[in-house]
RNA sequence: GCCUGGAUGGCGGAAUUGGCAGACGCAACGGACUUAAAAUCCGUUGUCCUUUAGGACGUGUGGGUUCAAGUCCCACUCCAGGUACCA
């Protein structure tokens, strides 16, 4: 292929070029380079699906790039890396159903992801791609897992997991909705299984401060501070009259003492079978039992108030009396002691339980009225005991013999006194929660990163050394999870056998894998040192590289992949071996791209295979109903999801990531519109047309020493700064428009210097690469763009000398007046007032005050 | 229910953070070129009234602050995402 007979825009041609270029030039190959600032921009690497890409993928792939190839020209070292996170359920489940060992399935899909991924030209170091199925990176997975467990954060535990009969595989909570599997929509039910458990609960306190100093959106950090769930309230003794057992509850409303009428333990509470009656017991055993076997679903489905009385009555420490014990499924046995002291009369939950059973409510705040008002509250209602207030107010009927008074106190003091009260006479103390449960670490698969673990003859736990990593998976061909759910390794006899090469002693290997989550904990660390053999990753570059300065990625990962790469990360910086405390500095979320869809009358989605356009109106092939055109997320069964193949085929690249980038602002949800990418394509068509002529030279008009207009000059200056601004703040469509707004402009330049024409083949190159590859080689230079020094703007050059300003009276537009730049308020006021237009207008009316805002406007306010 | 975003022309979206609402693009309409079409180029395009000139209205709804509000404050409606008996 020779470049002189490329004429016409054509991207099928020279973006393989560039593409196989840059490949082969290890263009983006990047070392630890002490002289240049760093800039590490990482991408959420992707699961390599069957179906590909979709466009969602390129969409932050894109922005990331346009900030890499960004900060490159302004002189960073940057390091921009891309792998797979190739362990799942689908690879899985697909090999299930065709006994094909899943690494084969994964391969083709991480081939398709390469090739489809580099067809769009982003500018990865490919030397560091990774690959969590990989063994060379697993190794490291183990190891890692190794220093949790030997800093006492990893433990096994019988714990409820989510046993899908049908998949006959244990789900992740995050697979489960509403009680039934996200994969197939089947049932999902509780079943007690041996798993590996961190304790992320330990870094509970570290994880939520680590939020403040980030550079996160305020959205993502506030859902993470609401997953960790800190609450400060007291844990409370209750006496179970005629025993001498005590019950310890949880709350965060000590103030509410005096209003607690009586007490819940959760069904599965250890004392429930101590402190339930005779004539009781067989009522409650059935409860408890019911309670065992009622799945999440029906509890999700149902939230009418069940419950049974035990027959057991507790004392009120705070005034002595007696108040029933009750045992209920609303009280979760995994949260504060798995019990509570109920006051229906400040707390909805009790409250319709009381209601239910006919409790006693009484109300022991009396509501603040305009808040009561403000929520529609009827105060004398809550007085009575006939309605619920959570709000704020003053404290009554809250007072005993015993130096506790709280009456007239306002509910956040009462607090306070009540809990030193209560810790004064050790009957309580004031106790912090957090809604964050331990992290089940185990997954009953085939397909994950075996845990480094045996389980010894003799009972023990072995931790493989060093040396015996990686545990590879052993080759088989049935993959199906064993009845009992444990995973298809328990079927690899040689593999299980485990023998210890110092000792001799023999063991089985743990059968357990690791979830999917655990590639992802710290691939970003090792992509800083992706081919180190000896270590998962060196200190010393590690100290360069870290922390990441740019996270891009979808908001579906806000809460836990977040959560648990901060949890490693903050146990491996205890240990020393990374130096930062968090990985992850500046966050940015990608927002989703819709695609289009159709509703019929009733709302229901119609498949876009069904519907007929006719004079601009969509109708339905087989009922001829007049349908509505919307949004809707892209999905197999509508027909509607994109393919970025297709627009790469059809428009090129560079169109494809200029659509995506010009469609809106990065984190808004937006929908796809194929006639945009025909929009920027015709401005690419046109930045071709700009530089080369029908013969495929360099455009007469273009010397190398002309000077431009001052006009000229300013646009060019201006769309120098608006783009690097632009970049800087993510306005990547607005950044777009000036490029628009440039070429617009020199469309009407009769000559235009060479520099002028080099300046925006940089800043395009950043959005649009191979096009802006070849005009540069095509303009004559020899060396990449990519590491060509970003076009500097001179700020001189952006001022105008004379300005448009309005005139306004009283807001209302009355004229326009030209005036120098530098014209200031004074200036200003007089020649509003002298103007004509102004005078008329104003005649016979006192000017009570004149706002001149220079370079904007002139407010006349008269009368 | 709670938390977090959001609502601007026929459509996607701009708006220097309080200073001419609708940049840029799409679509539509008119014109040029063409045997014709496509492509390309030029022009028009928020709505309504009006012959023009011009005027009125206009950023989800209702109120407020201000010389000036898409932007700030109060109340509400709707949409999207997250979460759900966490005491």
């Amino acid at each position: 292929m020779s470049d002189s007979n490329i004429r016409e825009y054509n991207p099928a041609e020279i973006e393989p070029k560039w593409q196989k270029f840059w490949l082969e030039n290890k263009t983006f190959k990047v070392e630890k380079d002490e002289t240049k600032p760093k800039f590490y921009a990482l991408d959420m690497f992707p699961y390599p699906s069957g179906s590909g890409l979709h466009v969602g993928h390129p969409e932050g792939y894109t922005a990331s790039d346009i900030i890499c190839r960004y900060k490159r020209m302004k002189g960073f070292n940057v390091l921009h890396p891309m792998g797979w996170d190739a362990f799942g359920l689908p690879a899985e489940q697909f090999a299930i159903q065709t006994n094909t060992h899943p690494a084969i399935k994964t391969e083709e899909n991480v081939n398709n992801f390469r090739r489809q991924i580099q067809s769009l030209g982003f500018s990865y170091d490919w030397d560091r791609e990774i690959n969590t199925t990989d063994p060379k990176y697993y190794k490291w997975t183990q190891w890692i897992f190794k220093q949790l467990y030997n800093k006492g954060l990893a433990y096994i535990d019988e714990v409820n997991v989510n046993w899908c009969a049908k998949l006959g595989t244990v789900l992740a909570n995050e697979e489960v909705i509403n009680g039934r599997s996200e994969r197939g929509n089947h049932p999902v039910e509780k079943k007690p299984m041996r798993q590996w458990m961190f304790k992320i609960t330990e870094y509970a306190e570290q994880l939520l401060e680590g939020l403040e100093d980030l550079d996160w959106p305020e959205g993502i950090k506030e859902m993470q501070r609401n997953w960790i769930g800190k609450s400060i309230g007291a844990e409370v003794d209750f006496v179970v009259d005629g025993h001498d057992e005590k019950v310890r509850v949880y709350t965060t409303r000590p103030d509410t003492l005096f209003g607690a009428t009586y007490m819940v333990l959760a069904p599965e509470h250890s004392l429930v079978l101590k402190i339930t009656t005779d004539e009781k017991r067989a009522e409650v055993e059935e409860y408890v039992s019911a309670a065992k076997f009622k799945s999440d679903l029906d509890r999700a489905e149902s939230k009418e108030k069940t419950g049974v009385h035990t027959g057991a009555y507790a004392i009120n420490p705070v005034n002595g009396e007696k108040i029933p014990v009750w045992i209920s499924d609303y009280v979760l046995v995994s949260y504060g002691t798995g019990a509570i002291m109920a006051v229906p009369a400040h707390d909805t939950r009790d409250f319709e339980f009381a209601e239910t059973f006919g409790i006693d409510i009484k109300c022991i705040i009396e509501p603040n009225t305009a808040e009561a008002k403000a929520g529609d509250i009827d105060v004398a209602s809550v007085l009575a005991g006939k309605a619920c207030w959570t709000g704020n107010g003053q404290l009554i009927n809250s007072a005993n013999d015993d130096g506790l008074e709280l009456n007239g106190l306002e509910v956040k003091d009462s607090k306070k006194a009540a809990t030193e009260w209560l810790a004064a006479r050790t009957l309580g103390e004031e106790k912090v929660n957090y809604k964050l449960r331990d992290w089940i670490f185990s997954r009953q698969r085939y397909w994950g990163e075996p845990f480094p673990i045996a389980h010894m003859e003799d009972g023990t736990i072995k931790v493989l050394d060093d040396e015996e990593l990686p545990v590879t998976l052993p080759e088989m061909e049935d993959f199906k999870p064993y009845e009992t759910g444990e995973s298809a390794l328990a079927r690899a006899e040689d593999w299980l056998e485990y023998t210890c090469p110092k000792t001799g002693m023999k063991g089985r290997r743990e059968t357990n894998t690791m979830p999917q989550w655990a590639g992802s904990c710290w691939y970003y660390l090792r992509y800083i040192d992706a081919c180190n053999d000896e270590e998962a990753f060196g200190k010393e570059i590690e100290n360069y590289w870290m922390p990441v300065d740019l996270y891009i990625g979808g908001a579906e990962h806000a809460v836990l992949h977040l959560l648990y790469s901060r949890f490693w990360h903050k146990v491996l910086f205890d240990l020393g071996i990374v130096s930062t405390p968090e990985p992850f500095q500046k966050l940015f979320n990608q927002g989703m791209i819709l695609g289009i869809s159709y509703k019929d009358q009733r709302g229901f989605l119609v498949a876009n295979d069904l519907v007929d356009e006719k004079d601009g109106k969509y109708f339905h092939k087989e009922t001829g109903e007049e349908l509505e055109q919307l949004p809707a997320k892209m999905s197999k069964a509508l027909k509607n999801v994109v393919n970025p193949d297709d627009i790469v085929n059809e428009f090129g690249a560079d169109s494809l990531r200029l659509y995506e980038m010009f469609m809106g602002s990065l984190e808004a949800t937006k929908p796809w519109d194929t006639k945009g990418v025909e929009g920027v394509n015709r401005f690419l068509r046109k930045a071709w047309n700009f530089v080369i002529d029908a013969d495929g030279n360099i455009r007469d008009c273009i010397k190398p020493d002309v000077e431009l207009s001052k006009e000229s000059r300013r646009v060019l200056h201006q769309t120098i700064k608006k783009v690097g601004n632009d970049i800087e703040e993510f306005g990547f469509n607005t950044a777009i428009s000036q490029m628009m707004i440039f070429l617009n402009e020199f469309a009407k330049v009769k000559e235009i210097p060479k520099s002028a024409v080099e300046d925006f083949v940089k800043l395009l190159s950043s959005f649009a690469p191979h096009i802006g590859e070849e005009l540069w080689q095509k303009l004559g230079n020899t060396d990449t763009v990519a590491y060509a020094a970003w076009p500097e703007y001179n700020e001189d050059f952006l001022k105008l000398d004379e300005v448009e300003i309005l005139v306004q009276l009283l807001g209302k537009p009355v004229t326009k007046i030209v005036v120098a730049a530098n014209a200031g308020p004074k200036d200003l006021e007089a020649i509003a007032l002298a103007d004509e237009k102004v005078k008329s207008k104003i005649e016979g009316k006192t000017v009570r005050k004149v706002i001149a805002v220079p370079g904007r406007l002139v407010n006349i306010v008269a009368n």
